[in-house]
DNA sequence: GCAATAGTGTCTCTCAGACAATATTGC
DNA sequence: GCAATATTGTCTGAGAGACACTATTGC
C-alpha cells in the first residue's frame, strides 16, 4: 500500500491549473520538508550539542536534534531561525548559521517521505538560554557522548557527525570560531575553543602569534581582564575577516 | 487560493494511520522534490557546463540545469545519478558527484512549492556523450557565458555560481581535479585543468614538483606520450589520495 | 617571593614562488 | 640545429612548530 504522501501525488498534480506557469507532472511525489539543527556551543569545558526529547511517535522519548516542518511561504534558512528561536528562546539569530546538507533516504522516517535540510549553528553559551516551548524537554549534551551507540532518533546521529566534521573543518580556514565567543574575549579563551572543538592541545605562544597576526581576525579593545588568572590578558572583539589566510592548521590527532 | 500542493496538505496528513510509527502533523506542507545537476567538464580549452533547453512551461525554451523530480523510494544521490544517465547517456556514474546545496525559496517555481537538491558532478569529456532522451535539446556552454545576464531558468544561475565556487575551492584541498581527466593523463594536462577552472596561470615547474611530490595523488604508469609536443611526458593515473596536504594554493586573481 | 598566565623572540624546517639549467622529442 | 615541452635543481622568503625568555598580575 502506498504511503499517504505518495497516494496524494496524482491528486496534487492534477489539481494544478494550466497556463504560462505550467503545471507539475502528474507523477510527482510530494514529500514533507523539515529542517533540523546541529546547534553547537562550548560550555563546561566541552563542546556540546543541543538535543530535545521527542514527545510523540515515532521515537517517542528518544533524544533528537531540534527541528520541525517548514511552513508555507517560509524559506529554508528562515525556518531554521524560527525553530532555533522556538526551541532555545534565542532572541537574536545565532552568531553563525549555515546550511549543512539534505537527508532524504526514502525510509528515514516511518511516517512517510520526509526530507530534512540540516543546518549548522554556532553560538556562545550566553545566547542559548533554552526556554523550550514545543519540546517536552531539551538539554545540552557533550558531543563525545551524544553520537554514541545510544542512538538519536531518525538519522540524527549521522547528521550530527556531519555537522561536527563541518565545524571542525571550518574553523581551520574561516573565522567562525569567534561565533562561540562572547562579545569580548581573550586569546586564551579563543584558543580553548579550538582545543575543545579539535580535541587537541595548541601551543599558547604560537596560537597567539597566529591569531593576532591575521589581519581583521581579532580587533583589540585596549582593555584587559584577569578573569583567567595570571597576567592580565587583552580583550578582543570579532573582526571583519571571514576567511583565514593562511589557514590555521589542525594538529594530527595524537593516538596515545 | 492556496496552491495545489498546499491544499493537499491536510488530506495527506489525515490519511496517515496512527500506531507506533505516529503520523505527520495535519498542517505539514507537502512540497515537490527535485534534483538539479551542475555537471562540469573541460573541453575545447574551456570549463563548460551542461545545459538543457526546457520543452515545457514554465521557462519554456530557456536553458536550465539538467534535473528532474525525485521518484518514490529513490534516494537523493540515486535520483541525481539517474538524471545524469538520462540526460547525458552516461553509462557509468560520474567520476565525482557530491551534494551541493538545497534551494527552497517559496517562490522559486511558479508551479508551486518545489524544493531542489543541487549536486555537483565532474566528468572527463569522453564520458559525457550527451544522448539526451527527455530533454528537447542539450549543449555544453562555457561557464564564462552561461551564468551571464542572459538568464537561466528558475534560480539556476545562482546554483551554477555556487557549483563553480565549490569546484574552484575543492580542487585546492582535494584530489578531485583528476575527475576531469581521462584514464591516463600527463602532468601538463592536469595543470591545464587547474588553469581553466581557476582562470589563472600556474608555473609548470612548480606545479610538476607539487603534484608528483604529493603522496598517492598521481600514480606513474611508466609509459610516455608526445601528444602535447616536445619532450615525451610521462602518463599518470588517479591515485588513492582524496585530500591534498598541504593544499594547492589558488593564485590571487590578476587584475590587469 | 611564588605561582600562574600573557606575550615576545629565536631557531629550524617545510614549502611556495621565481627562475636557471638540462633532457628529449618532432621538424 | 631549432622549437617546443618535460623534468630537475637552486635560491629566497613566508610561515609553522618547538621552546627560551620576559612581563604582570594575585596571593
Amino acid at each position: 500500500m502506498p504511503s499517504p504522501l505518495e497516494s496524494s501525488a496524482a491528486t496534487t498534480a492534477h489539481a494544478n491549473g494550466g497556463g504560462a506557469a505550467g503545471r507539475l507532472p502528474p507523477d510527482v511525489v510530494p514529500v514533507a520538508l523539515s529542517v533540523d539543527l546541529v546547534l553547537l556551543t562550548v560550555r563546561e569545558e566541552q563542546l556540546q550539542v543541543l538535543l530535545v526529547r521527542r514527545g510523540i511517535e515515532p521515537y517517542r522519548d528518544r533524544w533528537a536534534l531540534p527541528g520541525g516542518f517548514v511552513r508555507p511561504g517560509e524559506d529554508l534558512a528562515e525556518a531554521a531561525v524560527r525553530e532555533l528561536a522556538e526551541e532555545t528562546g534565542l532572541r537574536h539569530p545565532p552568531a553563525h548559521l549555515e546550511q549543512l546538507a539534505t537527508y532524504g533516504a526514502p525510509d528515514r522516517d516511518p511516517r512517510g517521505r520526509v526530507v530534512t535540510v540540516a543546518f549548522l549553528a554556532l553560538a556562545p553559551q550566553s545566547r542559548t538560554p533554552i526556554a523550550g516551548t514545543d519540546a517536552a524537554a531539551s538539554r545540552w549534551e557533550p558531543v563525545s557522548t551524544a553520537g554514541g551507540g545510544s542512538g538519536l532518533a531518525f538519522d540524527h546521529a549521522a547528521i550530527l557527525a556531519d555537522g561536527l566534521e563541518r565545524a571542525r573543518a571550518k574553523i581551520e580556514y574561516s573565522a567562525v570560531a569567534t561565533a562561540f565567543c562572547e562579545g569580548e574575549f581573550t586569546v586564551a579563551e579563543l584558543r580553548r575553543i579550538y582545543e575543545l572543538v579539535w580535541s587537541s592541545r595548541l601551543d599558547p605562544r604560537n596560537f597567539h602569534r597566529k591569531v593576532t597576526g591575521t589581519a581583521d581576525f581579532l580587533v583589540p579593545t585596549g582593555r584587559f581582564t584577569t578573569r583567567d588568572g595570571g597576567r592580565p590578558a587583552e580583550l578582543y572583539r570579532r573582526g571583519d575577516a571571514t576567511v583565514l589566510h593562511p589557514a590555521m592548521l589542525r594538529p594530527v590527532p595524537r593516538l596515545p
